[in-house]
RNA sequence: GAGGACCUAGCUCAAUGGUAGAGCAGCGGCCUUUUAAGCCGUUGGUUCCGGGUUCGAGUCCCGGGGUCCUCACCA
């Protein structure tokens, strides 16, 4: 029993509060208690036996009542008080809509009176027989009802739900009961993840779990989140990437490792970024770039089954369909470049020409002319890329060894890398690369890579000693590989933006 | 970081510079097969915040906050 309302509380909130109490007053428990063998909503559907509903029909004899019951729990999101038979829906997560009956002749007396008191987004736990209505409606006509919990805050709107995009993602914990689409979507995620881990499970890959707090924040180009650790008296970086740390693994044995975790980047947010992201990293001791495409095209296959009602790979995205069970098209960075630019990547002249012609910017603010790799990734980006077809997943192998510093370059031509890049849907779902493990060459690219920086970046760029002596200690050669999960949800999910796939996205505090 | 749009009742949305409204929810009444139940009655506002222009501002102007979109940044 409350003692004080909060000074500022709302009207409808009061409203709510004392009908609450007067359940209360009434002798139950309108926060509820333990309840044992409740049947989801969706299998509670499933039990209703048509002969024994129609025997019950025939002599409305209780003693003969052979109708299964129930015993179900949820949230109140209709509500209609006809006077004497009050007629509610329940939604759990795994049915929208289940209707119950409560009838004053029928419900005991507590229960009929706590329906008479109940709001929409209550929960409550109702036990039963099941009838069906005279519209055919499965229905549980209940004996019982008691309170599970009462919702205090007035809820959506009941047809339009709740739209406000923000109000969504601030309160998840409605957005979640008043659109059953965002429950689904987390749901998938969760069975999406679980399958990949599975599978890479049976494919004799250990989960490991690698530092998030670290000194330096390394294995990618990202400017990091910095926290403060106080018995050490000393600044840390939250990981932009655990690559540096799996490597080790393999250097200290561990033959296939992944991860799939957290990583903080701290840099801007749009449709396909979120500050804290979850990625796939993955590393296979004694493999290349192909061998990791291989087992990431089974793992997207995987992953897209698990997603698909039907089971085959085949889902909807905007305004088409991807097709997971083809295998991924595959086109060199050369040739992609060359198929919509009209030329090849080492025309140097023609590449400085063509930037300049197509309004791209080829030199510094101070004049300094641009390196020509820079302006080959500018015009492939802007020009090559976007022009991949949308709904059909697609590798692009082999990308210059200049934009790839920490990938092996190819035995056959030096020039360029061995690497790869997933993309689906018009998304960049994840690189993947014959990793380096010459500890002289890794040493003189991060070398390389320092003095590459701009001020800014350089302060929390720094080169890890200790992994280049890892390297020392020898690492076998190994494919490697990071898959944004987030953005593959998004695909599975058909989902716009990385915030509808994030149960708690990046919000600015209010106030 | 730049540009554009938006913010009105608990929710979903209206309102030429001229009395702030509707539907749903709520409250009171009637109702034992309803389906967004229905019928009668009814309450409800810091129009995001702060300034300004004006006889008069939800509306126009300036500043701030938040959200969305586009672009920029982004292994």
């Amino acid at each position: 029993m409350p003692a004080d309302l909060p000074i500022d509380v709302h009207k409808l909130e009061a409203q709510r509060r004392t009908k609450r109490d007067e359940v209360a007053q009434l002798g139950m428990l309108p926060y509820g208690q333990r309840t044992d063998d409740l049947l989801p909503l969706a299998e509670a559907h499933t039990h209703y036996d048509q002969a024994a509903d129609k025997t019950f029909q025939e002599h409305k004899d209780p003693a003969r009542d052979t109708r299964p019951r129930v015993k179900i729990a949820g949230r109140v999101t209709l509500h209609r008080d006809n006077g004497k038979l009050i007629w509610m829906n329940l939604r759990d997560n795994t049915r929208e809509s289940f209707q119950i009956a409560v009838s004053k002749k029928d419900c005991d007396e507590l229960g009929f009176s706590l329906a008479k008191l109940t709001d929409m987004g209550d929960i409550l736990i109702a036990e039963g027989p099941l009838m069906k209505t005279r519209t055919g409606e499965v229905t549980c006509w209940a004996s019982t009802l008691r309170p599970a919990s009462k919702c205090l805050i007035p809820p959506p709107e009941k047809h339009a739900g709740l739209q406000d995009i923000e109000l969504r993602y601030r309160q998840r914990y409605v957005d979640m009961w008043a659109n059953p689409e965002t429950t689904a979507v987390l749901e998938l995620r969760s069975r999406v993840i679980s399958a990949i881990r599975a599978f890479l499970a049976e494919r004799g890959f250990l989960e490991v779990e690698t530092p998030m707090l670290q000194t330096q924040a390394g294995g990618a180009a990202a400017r990091p989140f910095i926290t403060h650790m106080n018995a050490l008296s000393i600044d840390l970086y939250m990981r932009i990437a655990p690559e540096l740390f799996l490597k080790r693994l393999l250097v200290g044995g561990l033959p296939r490792v992944f991860e799939v975790n957290r990583n903080f980047r701290n840099e801007g947010l749009d449709k396909q970024h979120n500050p804290e992201f979850t990625m796939l990293e993955l590393y296979q001791a004694f493999g290349n770039y192909e061998t990791i495409m291989a087992l990431t095209e089974d793992i997207v296959r995987h992953a897209a089954r698990t997603a698909s009602p039907a089971g085959a790979a085949i889902l909807p995205f905007r305004d088409g369909r991807i097709d997971y069970e083809q295998p991924f098209d595959r086109i060199t960075y050369a040739d992609l470049f060359k198929q919509h630019l009209g030329f090849a990547i080492t025309e140097r002249d023609r590449v400085r020409k063509e930037a300049e012609t197509r309004g791209l910017k080829v030199r510094t603010e101070a004049g300094v002319e641009l390196d020509h790799w820079f302006l080959v990734n500018e015009l492939f980006e802007t020009f090559a890329e976007p022009k991949l077809h949308p709904y059909r997943p697609t590798w692009i192998m082999d990308y210059p060894a200049s934009l790839s510093p920490l990938t092996r370059p190819k035995t056959s031509d030096p020039s360029l890398a061995e690497r790869a890049d997933l993309f689906i849907g018009g998304m960049e779902i994840g690189p993947h690369y014959t990793e380096l493990n010459n500890p002289d060459i890794q040493s003189e690219k991060f070398r390389e890579q320092l003095a590459g920086v701009d001020d800014e970046e350089s302060t929390f760029r720094t080169f890890d000693e200790d992994f280049i002596n890892a390297l020392k200690v020898g690492m076998p050669p190994a494919g490697g590989m990071g898959l944004g999960i987030d953005r593959l949800i998004m695909l599975l999910a058909n989902q716009p933006t990385i915030r509808d796939v994030i149960a708690f996205p990046m919000m600015k505090p209010l106030g």
